[in-house]
DNA sequence: AGTTTGGGTGAATCCGAAG
DNA sequence: CCTTCGGATTCACCCAAAC
């Protein structure tokens, strides 16, 4: 068993727990959990039965797990359960939240309440949904994810960079469209019914594990029904803590997981922002004598200033970092003086953010 | 002014009345009403500034009707007009609140108390949002409608075949994209700002009720603001009543809706959505598992590239999208990465456009 | 008269390491 | 805890002006 080094407790990572989701967490060591993906019952309020136009009957979620009385009582199934999850998360943790229209305003509510801070809600649009047999609604073509920090100001994970990559190279935004789970993928038991009423795409975990968590972090999912987080998290080499009372799933999501293998770490690793790279102090350029003290930089718009031996610059009014002293002249609240300025060289203007490229270069 | 049938009491039917909205709604007669529209302020919680990356300054909604102190405060507020919404409102009538992430959670949560009864959620997807401008989390490119009947049973309107011939003869689904209110459309006032920071496009509001009321219906809106309810209501023949506390607001709808004339015919306008084939990222193969993280990528000389489980590819000596590896295998300027390389299955080479054909195909 | 280019802007909970 | 400051960060669309 992997340990982990927060407190004595060893985490069980890697395993599927069987019980009380809320009994569980509580035995945890506290703070040792990375993200959280919870897929909690939707409390759905089914009456009776729904017939397709072919008179064949729709295969509803009618298990035990998802009936509660009243609203009130969904609260207190909803505070317990996410109270327990914030203990044992990491200050800077994360976790989400899936539902529909059933249950995800109380639960967004109940995050809100205990001091979770909301980044995101997210819109999982199948493209595939059950169409509203009876004509009497708008067909119910979508899921809501919340995605939360533990607490307002936490520095959570986010690879902006990697999820714009999967995007084209536009920023990732808020609606994703992903199918429903469906064909082999689709785990059935013995008798060839679904194995789980619920069973999420592998896809839509794929996305928030690639966007949220870096590989090696440990990922608990309170509600593991058969497994998706977990097989998503192997293959991408984070670890996984299941949680379930149904020891039907268990067995399912245990064999389904041995069957995954986990991607070689080179094709795990992930693009990174610039904000990775190391700072480079605009003074070693002239330390190295890449720039000569007294050398004229030029702005955008031909504007100058003169570089000093301590690698502040100097204009007709003003003085500063190459930062500083961009903002000046462009009455700008800030600027980025490394893509501001440029350098004459054999007669052509040269960005000084080349000169830091080679310097990155050289310390690798 | 037009009388209806309940009660004694005149319904001051196509007019704006300025006040507090609980009050006004407290003074007119039960059961009076057969929809209402509501965009109640969303709570922003805005900190600091925020400026674009070319440092211009977003202008931020700040107005001192979106300031609470509290959630508490908040949902204070929002049980006091819901309370009085659902007072007014016929048994078989039905409500529409629109949100986002900071309220919507709170205002569905609030509706289920109050014994309104949820029929959809509605995802209002932007065609053109404003980007997340520092790259800290996902583009918030949508916002959320709660469509509710007063109670559990009621007998609510919904002009299924009107909405389903809107959508091209399929049903309408939960999530519709509609742009943001820009243009022509956009109000502004003197100094040529925009009249009201938050104004709704009247494509929305078409499409609320068309959907959910008739023709002669009353619509009611408490938060009236620039009056874009009112305006479609008057253009689709249905009476509006419209609430709100600002009269610089209320002077500008009144002008608005006295522009607007109603419509003779029923010709419903399509919301434009041209767009050719719809893009599809790269890294959705992936993570839709149509690829693996780590499966080799062959070019049409049989170079070889590996792909990550961010959709970006990895070469001996190169890294980035599928059109900039291939490009540098090319040493081309550019590259159409989707022709470029293909993929093997059962010993024959497939190229990665089929598989960008399939995802299309489920998507119509 | 068309076409291209450049500027403006939209309900936004939008930085983080170093000292 | 604070303050300071380096420097990273944007998409779709509309409109006006230039060509």
């Amino acid at each position: 068993m992997k340990r982990t080094k927060t407190e004595g407790t060893p985490l069980p990572l890697n395993q599927i727990l069987l019980g009380d989701c809320v009994e569980i967490m509580n035995r945890m060591p506290e703070a040792s959990v990375d993200l959280i993906f919870a897929d909690p019952p939707y409390n759905l309020q089914l009456r009776g039965d729904l017939h397709r136009p072919d008179n064949s009957k729709v295969d509803a979620v009618d298990d035990h797990w998802d009936r509660f009385d009243t609203f009130a009582a969904y609260d207190r199934f909803t505070h317990d359960w996410m109270k327990a999850a914030r203990r044992v998360l990491k200050p800077n943790g994360a976790i989400w939240v899936i539902g529909s229209y059933h249950n995800i305003f109380r639960v967004g509510a109940a995050l809100q309440d205990q001091g979770y801070w909301i980044l995101n809600d997210v819109v999982w649009r199948k493209s595939n949904p059950m169409p509203n047999f009876r004509g009497k609604r708008l067909t119910n073509a979508h899921e809501t994810l919340i995605w939360a920090s533990k607490s307002e100001g936490a520095k959570y994970t986010f690879n902006y960079e990697a999820v714009k990559a999967m995007n084209d190279d536009v920023q990732m935004r808020s609606d994703w469209v992903i199918p429903i789970c469906t064909g082999h993928e689709r785990l059935k038991d013995a008798t060839g019914a679904k194995a789980h009423p619920t069973q999420k795409p592998e896809a839509l975990l794929h996305r928030v594990l690639v966007a949220t968590t870096n590989p090696g972090d440990v990922v608990l999912d309170p509600f593991f029904g058969t497994g998706t987080t977990g097989a998503v998290a192997k293959r991408l080499g984070r670890d996984f803590i299941g949680i379930d009372r149904e020891a039907a799933y268990a067995e399912v999501a245990e064999k389904r997981i041995a069957n995954v293998r986990k991607a070689n770490s080179e094709v795990l690793e992930v693009t990174k922002g610039k904000r990775a790279e190391p700072r480079v102090p605009f003074g070693q350029l002239v330390e190295r004598g890449m720039l000569q003290p007294g050398e004229v930089l030029f702005s955008p718009r031909n504007k100058t200033a003169k570089v000093r031996a301590d690698g502040t610059l100097i204009a007709s009014d003003c003085k500063g970092s190459i930062h500083q002293v961009g903002a000046a002249m462009e009455g700008a609240p800030s600027c980025n003086g490394w893509t501001y300025w440029s350098y004459r060289r054999d007669g052509i203007m040269v960005p000084i953010d080349v000169l830091r490229q080679q310097i990155r270069a050289e310390m690798k």
